[in-house]
Parts: C-alpha cells; sequence; structure tokens
DNA sequence: ATGGTAGTAAGACTA
C-alpha cells in the first residue's frame, strides 16, 4: 500500500495536477493539505472518476485537508484534534485498510517568537497528547502531512540559515517534533535514506527550486509496527517541475502487505 | 536579505 503526502497549495489550482500525479504514481491513500477549499467546492467526482473515494475538511483561503483513498473505504473519519477548540482546518484521519492515517498540516509559525510560533508550539503538544493516544488504539498508525518542521541539518539545503533560532528549525520545533517520534514513530524517509539533500519543499521566490535551495518539511511517520512493512519511500520531485506549481512535491512511504 | 513569489480575492494576509 503506497501512502503519499502532498501539500497542493490550493487543490482549485492544483488539481489538474493532482489528477495526472494520480494516474502517474497510483498512490493507494492520499493526505492533502492547504486545499484552500470550502467542502461545498471539494471536487470529489473528479477524484472518483480516477478512483478515489475522499474526505476533507476545508475552508475558504486558507488550510483545508483531505485523505484519498483508491478501491477502498474511508471509515471512522476524525477532523480536528479532539479537545483541542480550532477554527482552521489542519487535521483530519481516518481508518483506512486496518491502518490509522493522521493527516496534518502542522501550522507554519511564521517567525520565532511570534504569536503563530507560540500558536505551533501549543497546537503541536496537543497533537503530540492526542496521538499517545491513537497509537494505543490503533498500532498501525501513519501520521504524515507538511509537518513545517526540517527534522535534522541532512533536510535543508543551508544549515547555517537555517539554524537553531530560525522558523521550520528551531530548537523547540524539532524538540516536538522529537517528542512525536518518542511515541513510537519512525520517518520513514529515513529507513531507507541517510543522505542529505533530498528536499520537499522550495520557496517560490528566489528560484527556490531552480537553485535547489530547499527543505525536507513534508514527511511520512509509521509506527513501530508498520516500520518492518516500510519497504520503500521517498519524495517524488517531478510535479515541482511542472508548470505553475506547487512549491511541495509528494512524499510517499509504501508498506507491503501483512504477512 | 525589513526582499523575493504565489494564492486568495480584491487590499492584505499567509506561507
Amino acid at each position: 500500500m503506497k501512502i503519499a503526502s502532498w501539500n497542493v497549495n490550493s487543490l482549485n489550482v492544483r488539481l489538474p495536477h493532482l489528477e495526472q500525479w494520480l494516474r502517474d504514481a497510483r498512490p493507494d491513500v492520499v493526505g492533502l493539505q492547504e486545499t484552500k477549499l470550502e467542502d461545498a467546492k471539494f471536487p470529489d467526482s473528479a477524484l472518483a472518476a480516477l478512483g478515489y473515494r475522499s474526505v476533507f475538511a476545508g475552508q475558504k483561503t486558507y488550510n483545508g485537508v483531505a485523505l484519498l483513498a483508491r478501491d477502498r473505504a474511508i471509515e471512522a473519519v476524525q477532523v480536528g484534534i479532539p479537545g483541542f477548540e480550532d477554527e482552521q482546518k489542519r487535521v483530519i484521519a481516518a481508518t483506512i485498510d486496518g491502518v490509522r492515517v493522521v493527516n496534518l498540516y502542522v501550522v507554519n509559525g511564521q517567525d520565532v517568537g511570534t504569536d503563530k510560533y507560540a500558536y505551533k508550539l501549543r497546537w503541536l503538544a496537543a497533537v503530540e497528547a492526542w496521538l499517545e493516544h491513537e497509537r494505543r488504539a490503533h498500532p498501525d498508525l501513519v501520521v504524515l502531512g507538511d509537518f513545517n518542521i526540517a527534522p535534522d541539518d541532512r533536510d535543508v539545503h543551508d544549515p547555517a540559515v537555517w539554524n537553531e533560532s530560525h522558523i521550520l528549525t528551531s530548537a523547540d520545533e524539532r524538540a516536538a517534533l522529537q517528542r512525536l517520534l518518542g511515541l513510537g514513530l519512525h520517518d520513514a524517509f529515513r529507513l531507507h535514506h541517510t543522505q542529505g539533500g533530498i528536499f520537499s519543499w522550495w520557496d517560490y521566490r528566489q528560484a527556490g527550486f531552480r537553485r535547489d535551495l530547499g527543505l525536507r518539511i513534508d514527511l511520512t511517520l509509521v509506527s513501530d509496527s508498520l516500520r518492518d512493512r516500510a519497504v520503500a519511500s521517498g519524495v517524488d520531485r517531478e510535479p515541482r517541475t511542472w508548470d505553475r506549481p506547487s512549491d511541495h512535491a509528494p512524499a510517499w512511504v509504501e508498506l507491503r502487505r501483512r504477512d
């Protein structure tokens, strides 16, 4: 089962890219972020035409998440973090083929020390408390999404700029990510790749992609029980080369069948 | 880089 995460930065603009990529990559499950669409405008019938069912939690202009599954039921859908009041649509979770899939659009945080940064850390603490429960309820757990945190220096093009006091790489953000991993989750990409310089996001500004000035902030985390089933993982750079692309590329993990 | 580009939506906000 191939499970992917993609921040599409407006599904309205990116629907043709998503359709093309679904045909090319044939993922079984996809978590989307930044759909920027109200639910009434979600293109569920266009996706159904490609064989994908979808569930979604959107809002106008900002945020918005969705889960897609090909030829599989999407069950026990949860929107938002239980008990955490938040108008921003950043979380959707569901059970697909016995795997609990949690799709996160982590708060960006703007700059270290801002109100948005404090919200990011608060939000991550709430996610941690929730996932503590989720991993006990669902041993086969995948947590994926746009984490807006680069795990370590291999995941940034310039560690001198992207340092312990910079947004997306700050000490507090990385510590929050480590606490999620401490629940018994593993960055699937690092199960199969040790090299640095593989990125999933490149700033639109200053020709970031052409110069490969990127970060790896789109992650697929797998639980202990799924670790041995994770046989391959990667980031698919190709859609980032297409005309009028998202600033993010899809990140994916392949799980082999249960024994 | 107190810039830069893109999306939304019609000027500023978010990333």
